[in-house]
DNA sequence: TCTAAAAAAGACACTCATATCTTTTATGGG
DNA sequence: CCCATAAAAGATATGAGTGTCTTTTTTAGA
C-alpha cells in the first residue's frame, strides 16, 4: 500500500475540519468520525499526532475540537506523510537492499527510482488547499468511507 | 511500502536461481537463503507459491531444489507481483474509499491514478531477463542483503 | 466550585506480514 | 528396501498497523 490506512483517516479528517470550521466553531471528533464513517478512537490519536505535528490545534472541554492553524492550508502533503507513515518508504531500496545505490544498485533501483521521484513531488507540490474545490456538496461527499 | 518484502524475497530468490543453475544444478533454498541473507524458512513458504503460480519448478530428493520454466525469463514482473503481494493496490483508492471513481474522485484520485499507471507500466514492461545484467558478479552482489 | 463536554492518554484486542521450528512427503542412489 | 536429501506442510511466535474501551485531564459556563 503507498498510503497507510492513518494517513487516508488524517486527510479526510483535515480536509474535513477545512471545510467547515469557521471563527465560532470548532469540529469535534465525534462529528468527523460519524461523517467520514472513520473508526472513532483510532481518529482521535491519528489527531493527537496531527497536533503534536502543528498541522491543527485543538482544545479541549465545551465547545472543544479541532480547527486549522492560519498556514496549514498552504503546508504541502509531504508534512503530513512525514507525521504519519514517516518518510522511510523514500530513503529505503524498494527490495530492501542496505547497499542499495550508486556502482551497486538493485534491479529495481532505476526504474522505482523515478517512480518514487514523480510520488514524491506531487506530496510536495500538492497542498491541502489544491485540495479543496468549490463544490462542498460533492466534496464532503468524496471524502467518506461510504 | 510500495513492494512486500516477500516480494523482494521472491524476486531475489528468482534472479540468484536464474544466474547459477544450469542442465545438471538446481538451486537449493539453504543456498539461496544463505547468499541472499534472506530467511531459510520464510523464503521456503514464499517459493513454494511460485511454485504453484508457475513461474518456479521444484523437485523434491537428493539432488533436488528450485529451477526455472523456460519461459519464465520472459515472463513480466507484474505476473509474480500477483502471486505474491495480489493486484488490489492497483484497483483501490489510495485513501480506500469504495466509492472512488468518475463523478466522485477521491481528492487525490487524478495525480495518484498518473503515478500507479506508470508503477504498474513498469511491471508489465520490465522480465526477469530485463533484469540479468552481463557482469554476473556485481549482480550478485546487488541480490544480497548485506 | 461544581458539572458537563471534549480531547488526551492508557490498556488491551485483532489482523496481517514476517519469521522460526518441527514434522511430513517425495525422490535419487546404494 | 533403506537411507539421506530436499521441498512441502503445519504449528507457533513476533511486530506493526489497526481498532475498541476506559480513565484522566482540561476547560467553559452555571
Amino acid at each position: 500500500m503507498i498510503l497507510s490506512k492513518s494517513f487516508g483517516y488524517a486527510l479526510r479528517g483535515i480536509l474535513y475540519i477545512a471545510l467547515l470550521q469557521d471563527e465560532e466553531r470548532r469540529i469535534q471528533i465525534d462529528e468527523i468520525a460519524a461523517k467520514l464513517s472513520v473508526p472513532r478512537h483510532f481518529l482521535g490519536k491519528i489527531l493527537q499526532n496531527v497536533v503534536k505535528a502543528g498541522l491543527l490545534h485543538s482544545t479541549k472541554g465545551p465547545y472543544g475540537g479541532f480547527s486549522l492553524h492560519a498556514d496549514t492550508l498552504q503546508t504541502p502533503l509531504i508534512k503530513l506523510l512525514e507525521v504519519i507513515d514517516g518518510m522511510e518508504q523514500f530513503s529505503k531500496c524498494v527490495l530492501q537492499l542496505r547497499n542499495c545505490y550508486g556502482l551497486n544498485p538493485c534491479p529495481l533501483h532505476k526504474d522505482i527510482e523515478e517512480i518514487k521521484s514523480k510520488y514524491l513531488n506531487v506530496l510536495k507540490q500538492t497542498t491541502f488547499a489544491d485540495l479543496l474545490t468549490n463544490d462542498k456538496i460533492v466534496f464532503i461527499r468524496s471524502l467518506a468511507t461510504n
